[in-house]
RNA sequence: GGGGGAUUUCCCGAGCGGCCAAAGGGGGCAGACUGUAAAUCUGUUGUCACUGACUUCGGUGGUCCGAAUCCACCAUCCCCCA
């Protein structure tokens, strides 16, 4: 139905079981995969952002894992990501292989979709940083009318505790001398250059997901995540890279690397943290329109799980689809 | 055996006679999001016929116009002296 390439999308919240469907989908289809995570780019962050190893790959290429060294103070952005995604789809393309984006991190497959030529604004930390005094100093309300003053659109959309929002919006005015609004709504008009298929993995009863969760939380633990965490911080990676830093299943445990918590206790935050994100993940794609929902257990199943095999085929028959 | 302290809404924890369905935090639930997003932020969280009513602050019974807050006894837990 359409002239576009077409694509495939496999995304849905933490622990939902998108990289073992996804590899399964390009045995299938002869795909290859495009990592959508902001994690696993980095090199070096291997057991805490579940990234597949070779096993789990299973002879499927793999794109956008491990290409940004989290100790380059250059870090890796949205653009960023946008950018050599685009080159690995054409890539893909070009060798007449479907390509599938896989992966939770809403926000750079929303980029990306949208085509990518979103205006390029630099960042400016010293500015980022005299903003963020000010803010501490004379309120966020006071910063937040600041941008009101210079894009009262922007200011409208964003609330005005959200601080590290608010100083995004005024770093893009006072960067590129336009509005952020205008230049939202630019790109807003642009259209995907794809035909993408995008399938959102999903669990009716949230209680198998959050069970799932723990799960993976232990087999981390077991897989050496304390080592990685102590190697990683050791190296000074957190403090250089500041997404990194961000990154769940790190940070949760300094605590107990600096002897303030149990292993035990800091388990938990790390649970409940890894919950709160996948939450969030389930809010932001269950707002967009593009996303084709799969359910992984049977909605009046009493919380029995579709085989493997099934959601495989599932998903095969959308991207198939005319 | 004697003396002292505790018991609050799912959890922790304020409150110490009216402005208390009860601060704050956590958790739960819901939501926002155009770029360093696994981050950041918001709302909601006793019940209902919901600008009002009703049932809550270990239990029972009192004092008072009025109690989570004061008194008595009971229960449970903690500490000190034996």
């Amino acid at each position: 139905m359409s002239d576009k390439p077409k694509i495939a999308a496999v995304v849905g919240c933490t622990a939902s079981g998108k990289t073992s469907l996804s590899i399964g989908l390009c045995k299938r289809l002869g795909g290859e995969i495009v990592s959508c995570d902001s994690m696993q780019i980095y090199r070096g962050m291997d057991v805490g952002t579940a990234k597949p190893d070779e096993a789990e790959r299973d002879g499927v290429p793999h794109h956008l894992i491990d290409v940004a060294d989290p100790s380059d103070p250059a870090g890796y952005s949205c653009a960023d990501y946008v950018r050599d995604a685009r080159a690995a789809v054409e890539d893909i393309l070009s060798r007449g292989k479907l390509p599938i984006l896989c992966g939770g991190t809403g926000l750079y497959l929303d980029a990306f979709l949208r085509g990518g030529t979103f205006a390029v604004t630099e960042t400016d930390p010293a500015l980022r940083q005299s903003l963020a005094d000010y803010a501490a100093r004379e309120g966020n309300g006071a910063l937040h009318a600041r941008l009101c003053a210079v894009d009262p659109e922007s200011a409208a959309a964003i609330h005005p505790n959200n601080v590290k929002r608010v100083i995004r919006a005024l770093e893009i005015c006072m960067t590129t001398g336009r509005k952020k609004s205008d230049l939202d709504r630019e790109s807003r008009e642009e259209e995907c250059p794809y035909d993408a298929r995008v399938i959102g993995l999903r669990y009716h009863d949230r209680s198998i997901l959050y069970g799932r969760i723990d799960r993976r939380v232990d087999m981390m633990l077991d897989a050496g995540l304390v080592d990685e965490t102590r190697r990683l911080r050791d190296a000074g990676v957190f403090d250089v890279c500041s997404t990194a830093a961000q990154a769940i299943g790190y940070k949760e445990l300094f605590p107990y690397l600096d002897g303030q918590a149990s292993l035990a206790e800091v388990t938990e935050t790390l649970k409940i943290a890894t919950r709160h994100y996948a939450k969030r993940q389930l809010t932001w794609f269950g707002a967009k329109e593009y996303v084709e929902w799969v359910d992984m257990d049977d909605p009046d199943g009493a919380g029995k799980l579709r085989s493997f095999g099934e959601i495989v085929n599932i998903m095969e028959n959308i991207i198939l689809r005319p």
